[in-house]
DNA sequence: GCTAATCCCTGTAGTAACTACAGACTCAAG
DNA sequence: CTTGAGTCTGTAGTTACTACAGGGATTAGC
């Protein structure tokens, strides 16, 4: 008999699962409520007992995640385990959809960038003047008080 | 006397500054009880009336939401407008810092883009066998399926 | 003058992905 | 035996919206 009750070899609690992989503890939780990670078993006292499954499982989510997936896409990946027939087309095609997403979301970076260079560079040129950044908000209120009213 | 109860010169109800900004009239409202966009005055019979300050207040919002600010910095910035000492360095300086925002994050994208791109060259080189992708999942499920148990 | 459609008002609830707390147990160490 | 840490549950907060319910106002057409 063990000190632990009938424990599995590798039964982890939350927080040494939340330790092993650096994921916060409640979150772990999180992951669980929303049906990404699958359920452990309780042990008596009702605490979660993790296997080697669930640190693999979560060290995926993670790296997904990571990597800008959903967890609905993780979700939907971590599905595809066990259906070995068009796994890897499925796979494929998830990943080669987010590559788009990240380098749309790449090249609309890069035009904030420069956009804030610009203004950066307007804005810099005379630091006792007013800014040209605010110049059109300033503008208005010029016309409002000296304009009409009603 | 007027159809509409004294107006202003350009009195918008919220759904015309809606359409004039391209804004949803719903966050408007939001953007009002957020604090951002100033709340306007009312009519007799409740409606919000906008002038043209509101006009460009609001497409000052906007241009700076895209740019990825949050509505606090938005609000931050717009509290400038009459802090006519400071005003430059610190719409500056709030710039500068957001560019550097923005290009930690275009340097991670792209970090995740060349971790996908990879991933997804695993993944295509035969669509018939296992995806390697998924590949530590079920390396671990052999494991336990094969293995220790208590 | 009446009715229907379209606005507007308010407050509230939903979204993603967490994070944090309250209040109750349980457990291990000193 | 007490204290501190861990765990359990459920719930509320975060950002920036969006969407609805249930009411009132206004406008267009007949």
């Amino acid at each position: 008999m063990n000190t632990k009750t009938h424990a599995t070899v590798s039964a982890l609690t939350r927080g040494e699962l939340a330790r092993l992989t650096g994921c916060n503890a409640e979150t772990i939780r999180y992951y669980e409520a929303r049906g990404v990670l699958p359920a452990p078993r309780r042990a008596e006292n009702g605490y979660r007992h993790y296997d080697r499954r669930h640190i693999a499982i979560l060290n995926f989510i993670i790296q997904f995640r990571d990597l800008g997936f959903s967890l609905a896409q993780c979700r939907g990946l971590l599905s595809l385990e066990h259906d070995h027939s068009g796994q890897c087309q499925a796979v494929s095609k998830q990943i080669h959809s987010h590559i788009e997403v990240v380098e749309r979301r790449i090249a609309e970076l890069k035009g904030v960038a420069s956009t804030l260079r610009a203004a950066a560079k307007k804005c810099s040129t005379d630091p006792a003047a007013q800014c040209h950044v605010l110049d059109i908000l300033l503008q208005v209120e010029t016309d409002e008080s000296s304009g009409a009213k009603s």
